[in-house]
DNA sequence: AATGAATGAGAATTCATTCAT
DNA sequence: TATGAATGAATTCTCATTCAT
C-alpha cells in the first residue's frame, strides 16, 4: 500500500500490545516504532502524540464493542437470556482478541483522561438492564456480573484457566444467575 | 530527627497515594518528594530507585495482608464460614485503607515484575480452600470469588456504590455462595 | 545532515580533548556537548553512556595504532632496526596527534576496565620482539624501552622538551640500545 | 585514641587506596567513609573537602620523599654514584609502600591543581644533577632516567615483573648509565 | 509517506556538604 | 569527636517531538 494504511495498522497493533504489556506511560515511542519496524518519526505521520494514539485505540474499539453489546442487551427476552447472550458475546470477543480486551477492560484508564459517556459503558449497560427489570440495586448486580466475567478474563491472563472464555460462557452465566438469585 | 523513620513513612504514604492516583510510571520522583515535603535526593537515602520503592510497597503490605488472610482461611469451619470470614476480612481491610487496597489489588503487577510465591497469593489461597473441600474446579471457583469481591472494590473507586465494603460483606458472601451453588 | 557521522566525529574529538585535559570522570556530558556544540541528548544517540564513549575511543584507536605497530615489529631486520623503526613509528604518531596519544598512553586504564588481549598490547609486542632474539628477561627489556619512549612523550606534555618527538627519535633509540647493551 | 588521630589515619589510608584504584574524581566521600567504616560526615571533621584531602595526601608525602631524595642527590660522589643511590632510594620507597608511590608518581595530578615548586620535584632534581656535571641536555637525560625507573614501577602494577623494585635497583641503574652513555 | 538525527525539557540519580543529635 | 539523615545543585540519562532529507 502506498497510502500508509499498512503502516498505521502495524503501529496500532504494536502499540496495543505494548500498552497492555507495560502500560501506556511506560511504553515509549521508540518501543512502538521499533516493534513496528518503522522510524520513530513515522508515528507522527499518523497520530499527533502517544496519548492520542492510546486514546484513539480505546475509543475506536470500545465504541464498536459496546454498541454491539448494546444491541445484544436490547434484544427481546427475559433477563436470564439477556445476561446469557451478553456473556456469550463478551466471551466471543475476548477469545477473538484477548489483547484488545485487556486493553479495553483492564487498562488503567483513569490514567488516560478517558471518560466514556454512559451510553457506551458496559457497566452502565448492565445497570440499565437490571433497572429495566425492576431489580433491586442495579449497581450492585452490575458489579457482581462484571466481576465474574472480568475476573474470568484475568484468570486467563495469569494462565490459571487454560480454556477459552467461550468454553466457560454458560458456566459463567449460571454463576451470575446464582449470585443474583435469578 | 534522629532516625529517618518518620521521613520514610511519609515518603511511602505519599508514593502510595500517587501511584494509585496516576500510576507508577507516571508518578515522578519530584511528585513524591514534593508531596512528602522533602528534597528529591532524600528518597534515595531510603530506596535505590522509584521502582524499588513501588516494589517494596507492594510486597511489604501484600505479605502482611495475605498472611493474615491465610490465618482466616485456616480457621475451623465449613467452606461457607471460611468464605464469609475471608470476605469480611477483605472488606474490613479495604475500608480501613482503600488506597492501599487499590494499590495492592489493581496495580498492574506484571509491569512491576512481582511474582508472589503461591504461599502469599490470595487467589491461590482460595484455590487451596476449594481444593480442601473437594470442590470441582477450584481455579474457576477462586476466580468467581475474587471477581465478585474485587469488582465490589472497583465499584467504590468509580463511585458507583457509596456504601462501605463492610456494609456489603454479607451480601457479597451470599452472592459468592449463590454463584458457586454452595 | 543525512547521517550522524559528522556529529559523531565532532563528539569523539571533543570528548578526547576533554578526557585528556580533565580526566574522564571529571569531564561531564555537558562539557562534551557544549564543546561539540550539540545538545546533551545527542551524545546518547551515538553512545549509551560517557563510559562507553571513553571505552570506544580507547579501543578504537588503540587497535589501529597497535596493529600498525605490530606490522612494524614484524618487518625483516635485526633487533636494532626493529627498535629503531618502532621508535620512529611511535614518535611520528605522537607528533601527528599528541592528544590522542596522551589519551591512549596515559589514561588511567585500570579505571576504565580495559583489558587488551596480548595481541594488541604494545608492551607485549616488545616482549615478543625481545623473546624472538633470545634476549634475557624480555619483560625487563620491554619495560626499559617503554619507559624511555613514554617518558619522552610525558616530558612534552609538561613542556620540558620543546622539540618534536620525531626530532628525538634516533637519540631515543640510541638510549634504548645503550640501556639494553645492544 | 580519643582525639581522632586513629580515624584520621584510617581515612587517609583508605582515601589513598581508592584514589589510586579509581582516580580522585571517581572516588566519592561515601566510598572513603564506607571503606574506613566511619560516617560520611566524619570526613569533614578532618578535611574541609575531598580535594583538600587529596591535596594534603599529596603534598604531605611528596615533601618528605622528595626532600630525602634531595639529600641523596646532594651526597658526595660522581654522577654514577648519585644515580645509583637515587635509584636505590626510589626502589626502597616504592617497595615500602607501592600504593603511596603510585599515588605520588602516577596519579594524574594535573587534574588536581597540584603544582610543585621545582624544589620538590624529582624530575627537576635530576635536571639539577645533570646540569651540575655539565652533561648535555639535562632535560633529556632526566626524562630517560625517570622513564626507566617509573616504567619499572608500572610494570609491577600490571604484574609483569614479580620481583621487588629493590631487587632490580642495580640493573636499573646500569640501564640508565647505558642509556646516557655514562 | 518515511526516515532517523537532533533537540531540549524534564525525569532519575549522584554526591559533596550541612546540621541536628 | 562522630553520626547519618537531609539537602539541593549538578550530573546523567530519557524521551516525546521536530525537521531536514
Amino acid at each position: 500500500m502506498r497510502d500508509g494504511t499498512k503502516t498505521r495498522l502495524k503501529l496500532e497493533r504494536c502499540a496495543l500490545e505494548l500498552f497492555v504489556e507495560k502500560g501506556i506511560s511506560a511504553t515509549t515511542i521508540k518501543d512502538i516504532a521499533h516493534k513496528a519496524a518503522v522510524a520513530e518519526g513515522t508515528l507522527y505521520r499518523h497520530y499527533p502524540s502517544k496519548e492520542e494514539l492510546a486514546h484513539h485505540l480505546y475509543t475506536e474499539y470500545y465504541k464498536v464493542v459496546s454498541s454491539q453489546m448494546k444491541q445484544v442487551a436490547a434484544q427481546q427476552g427475559n433477563i436470564d437470556n439477556k445476561l446469557r447472550n451478553m456473556t456469550k458475546f463478551f466471551c466471543k470477543n475476548y477469545d477473538e482478541d484477548p489483547i484488545l480486551f485487556n486493553y479495553l477492560l483492564l487498562a488503567q484508564h483513569h490514567q488516560l483522561k478517558i471518560i466514556h459517556d454512559k451510553d457506551v459503558n458496559v457497566h452502565e449497560l448492565l445497570v440499565g438492564v437490571f433497572k429495566e427489570t425492576l431489580h433491586s440495586d442495579p449497581q450492585f448486580c452490575a458489579s457482581i456480573t462484571m466481576g465474574i466475567v472480568l475476573q474470568a478474563a484475568i484468570s486467563r491472563i495469569y494462565g490459571r484457566i487454560p480454556r477459552s472464555m467461550t468454553a466457560d460462557a454458560d458456566r459463567l452465566t449460571d454463576a451470575i444467575l446464582g449470585a443474583l438469585k435469578l
